[in-house]
DNA sequence: TCTTTATATGACTGCCGGTCATTTATATAA
DNA sequence: TTATATAAATGACCGGCAGTCATATAAAGA
């Protein structure tokens, strides 16, 4: 219980909520990084911070719209991070690369990102939904920009290619989300089978690819 | 509970205990169509097979290897349907639109695909988990071989393309897998972000740009 | 100091996946 | 044909889950 965080007085102001909100978000966060997305539950979190269950939906509609806020600051944590080391103009192998790392190197948007759709959007409710999709909308707009810069491609195809990198991103890490097989009992062909799907490789020459199409496709 | 399947004498023979896994199997996979991945519980299949919840645990270890059990039926009968629909040779966006088509045809394919790894490989046995690779790798090379022929490419490429498909097909149909938004009343903005995330198009578009990226590194 | 407000509480609900001692259908032996 | 052995099937049971709500109470305002 290291990350306990004892709240005491009520939260009456909107500035207090918000923070209160936010406090519990950070040890969420902690939380979710030691033991993941299936393993996390509402009542352990509610201990972690130091207060009840039910207290808990006072701040968030649901679990999954308590995890869609934490995706949200994610993205906007990596689209900064990655935005920072983009120096000057890049070749497409380095683009991806930067984008590759500073994906992984944050623990939480991978993760929260590869459950999108498909788990963490239900049970959120639709207006929240659309705000989410507007973060997103922003989010995207930012990274085009940048991306036209870095890699000297008008705005629309920078556009085409970061919501492609996105959809790559996904499904390249998805070896990754397994559980970890790493031991050396494996029969050979199914570690082989493993190594050809490592994920970095995977994603950066297939990123190539895609830059160097979308690329081609802008001349006449 | 129209898919009610009485089932009255015991198993006891081998062909007998795989006969009855089998039509459990059948009944879940019509169960699971109608209601989805989490909606769906052990009991009620239970209930819809005519038997008792302890009764399925004699069939399979957990919710979770009777779903791996689903997705390796259903990735053989897509890989069947795609490589019966591949004539000759074909144009790589002809290629990649069959691809498309026959696994969206196919409605369990896709659904268990995208939670393979992070949800449904958890909570299966190791030996399990090794038999099912197994089966990947076995489609992977029926798969290369016939686009090797379809692709006009050699078999080291087709088998990249074939790894490479499965990656981006993941990816490209993850906006499917949210709830359905297909209401008027969303913002135009929002509306055009799920337009230009169409799963279709944009799977076949990087499909394209990746075939071509892969045959261009074949050639030298 | 008293009243009002709404945050925080914790007991509660219904459901989940999974387990296991017991029952009982069935194959085999007598 | 009947008795016995085997293991398939059962259903009560477990701990834990997300989410709810009447109640208690801290704190702001009168």
């Amino acid at each position: 219980m290291e990350s306990m965080v004892a709240i005491k007085r009520r939260a009456r102001s909107a500035e207090q909520k918000a923070q209160r909100r936010q406090t519990v978000l950070q040890v969420a966060e902690r939380y979710f990084l030691e033991v993941g997305y299936e393993a996390f539950s509402m009542a352990q979190l509610a201990k972690r911070a130091g207060l009840v269950k039910g207290t808990l939906y006072l701040y968030f509609e649901t679990r999954e719209e308590l995890f869609l806020t934490l995706y949200e600051q994610s993205l906007v944590r990596w689209s900064r991070a990655f935005i920072g080391q983009l120096s000057g103009q890049l070749p497409s192998k380095n683009y991806a690369q930067v984008l590759y790392d500073t994906a992984m190197a944050d623990g939480t948007f991978v993760p929260l990102l590869v459950r999108l759709e498909h788990v963490i959007e239900h049970n959120v409710s639709i207006p929240r939904l659309v705000a989410s999709k507007r973060v997103f909308i922003d989010q995207v707009a930012i990274l085009a920009k940048a991306s036209s810069l870095a890699l000297t491609v008008p705005l629309a195809q920078a556009s085409e290619v970061v919501k492609t990198m996105g959809v790559l991103l996904i499904g390249a890490t998805r070896a990754d989300q397994g559980p970890s097989l790493n031991n050396e009992l494996l029969p050979e062909e199914v570690q082989s089978l493993i190594a050809s799907f490592s994920s970095g490789p995977l994603f950066v020459r297939n990123a190539v690819r895609i830059i160097e199409g979308i690329r081609a496709e802008a001349g006449p």
